[in-house]
RNA sequence: GGGUCGGUGCCCGAGCGGCUAAAGGGAGCGGACUGUAAAUCCGCUGGCGAAAGCCUACGUAGGUUCAAAUCCUGCCCGGCCCA
């Protein structure tokens, strides 16, 4: 592939460029002295599951990994026990060593499912390795480098300076190590999210101090989560992980409302704009057939297009068509009589005998077919018997 | 170090001795409408209990009171101001 063609595709779907003449300089070199460049994506091992959010970064990485050349993956562990202050919730509880592996080899296994994990094209590497053994004196001199106002610029800071939230005099320090990560691993080019900009500048930054040609900076977008407001995150509820079942994951992606399609398109596929833009136009497709195809892609980059065919005809059958789906979680009940409050809780439809009241009460719950409103009401379990609770929460019995 | 303000349910936020499981909003859940979209409307949102009712909850530990989220004291945590 020529230089502008690769320029082209590693522009898609980016926000910025630090800068683009410099990646085409480097890509050049590259070719030249046939020369694989060394791509940076540092990851924090504080959770151990990866959701779409994450492949969007790593779908750019893969990219990179096509045309040649290597990603280095750096397991943030030892900036993992300070914290990044990117997050809303400033601190995070400190893992232990153990913990950290762990998460990492999890995350790894499922960061696999999209990059190339052949050893020509992957480099892991632990940031212990090199910051566990700056010294004191080290630090000092790459604290240097920066200054407070320059440190200040990072929105994370201003924002919640001017808020009054918490800013803690450690979190400074996480951008300069991060930055030494660069300059360990020699790095060509650093990938992140858009929330990661400062502190991948920075790197360039002590790249040149410690005289090393500067990384390539590219930002990609932070996926919106399912709510559509916040950043998809574990924590906040509103993600997909990539290890989610085909059904799922098929579900999830329907809830999304139309507006997000374009912006999950762009991120999660590699379908060409003009495809998205004629997808994304209700005028020529219907938003739901557009968001059948988004889920289908999706999912057949997790597993494969039966999978995900199933997973469309599973969704038809049972919220278009309102029937029960083929598989559903089975309890095994002796035949006594119990309530129907006491059945839900066995069956873990509802979280509480509250809750099964209110649902109850809310003619959410339907057995064989029949809604039922009375939470004490006796019935006796039989082989066979179907629950179901509110649109998508189902369980079918047996007896013993 | 000193002063001052504050810490309430998933989040924000009212309450400032009994009528408070605690207003209101957000979020979530259920229902109607639909394309598990958006918008809208209705209902629900601590636990146990068939119910009466009981228990747990307003930073934390005590205290005053028939009665405290509300008053007092110690402690912990934070904002702002001064040094």
């Amino acid at each position: 592939m020529q230089i502008p063609e690769q320029l082209k595709l590693l522009k898609r779907g980016t926000v910025e460029v630090f800068t683009e003449a410099e990646l085409a300089e480097k890509l050049t070199n590259a070719a030249k002295d046939k020369r694989q460049l060394r791509i940076k994506l540092g990851l924090d091992p504080t959770s151990p599951d990866i959701h779409l959010g994450h492949t969007v970064v790593l779908r750019k990485m893969r990219q990179f990994q096509d045309l040649g050349h290597k990603a280095v993956l750096i397991i943030g562990d030892y900036t993992a026990r300070i914290g990044d202050p990117t997050g809303q919730n400033t601190t995070r509880p400190m893992l232990s060593p153990e913990q950290i592996d762990k998460n990492a080899k999890t995350y790894f296994d499922q960061a696999g499912k999209i990059l190339d994990t052949s050893s020509d094209k992957l480099e892991v590497r632990h940031n212990s390795e090199w910051l566990e053994k700056l010294t004191l004196m080290e630090l000092i001199q790459i604290a240097a480098k920066k200054t407070i106002a320059q440190m200040l610029q990072r929105d994370s800071f201003k924002l919640r300076l001017e808020k009054g939230i918490d800013v803690y005099a450690h979190e400074f320090i996480y951008p300069l190590m991060q930055g030494y990560d660069s300059v360990a691993v020699k790095s060509d080019v650093e990938l992140g999210g858009t929330d990661q900009t400062f502190n991948n500048l920075v790197g360039r930054d002590i790249q040149k101090a410690y005289n090393q040609p500067q990384q390539v900076v590219i930002t990609v977008p932070i996926l919106v989560g399912l709510d559509g407001k916040e950043k998809m995150s574990k924590s906040k509820g509103n993600y997909i992980g990539v290890t989610d079942e085909p059904n799922n994951m098929f579900g999830k992606v329907m809830s999304i409302s139309d507006d997000m399609m374009a912006n999950y398109f762009t991120l999660l596929t590699d379908l060409p704009a003009e495809k998205i833009a004629e997808l994304t136009n209700s005028q020529k497709t219907h938003p739901k057939e557009a968001k059948v195809l988004l889920a289908k892609t999706i999912i057949s980059q997790f597993y494969d297009s039966g999978a995900a065919d199933s997973a469309a005809e599973q969704f038809e059958k049972v919220f278009a068509q309102k029937q029960l789906p083929d598989e559903m979680p089975e309890f095994t009940l002796s035949v006594e009589p119990i309530s129907v409050k006491q059945l839900l809780m066995n069956c873990k439809l509802v979280e509480s005998g509250g809750d099964a009241k209110r649902m109850c009460s809310q003619s959410a719950v339907t057995i064989d077919g029949q809604k039922v409103t009375d939470p004490n009401a006796q019935i006796t379990p039989a082989n066979g018997m179907t629950i179901q609770v509110g649109k998508r929460k189902f369980a079918k019995i047996k007896v013993n």
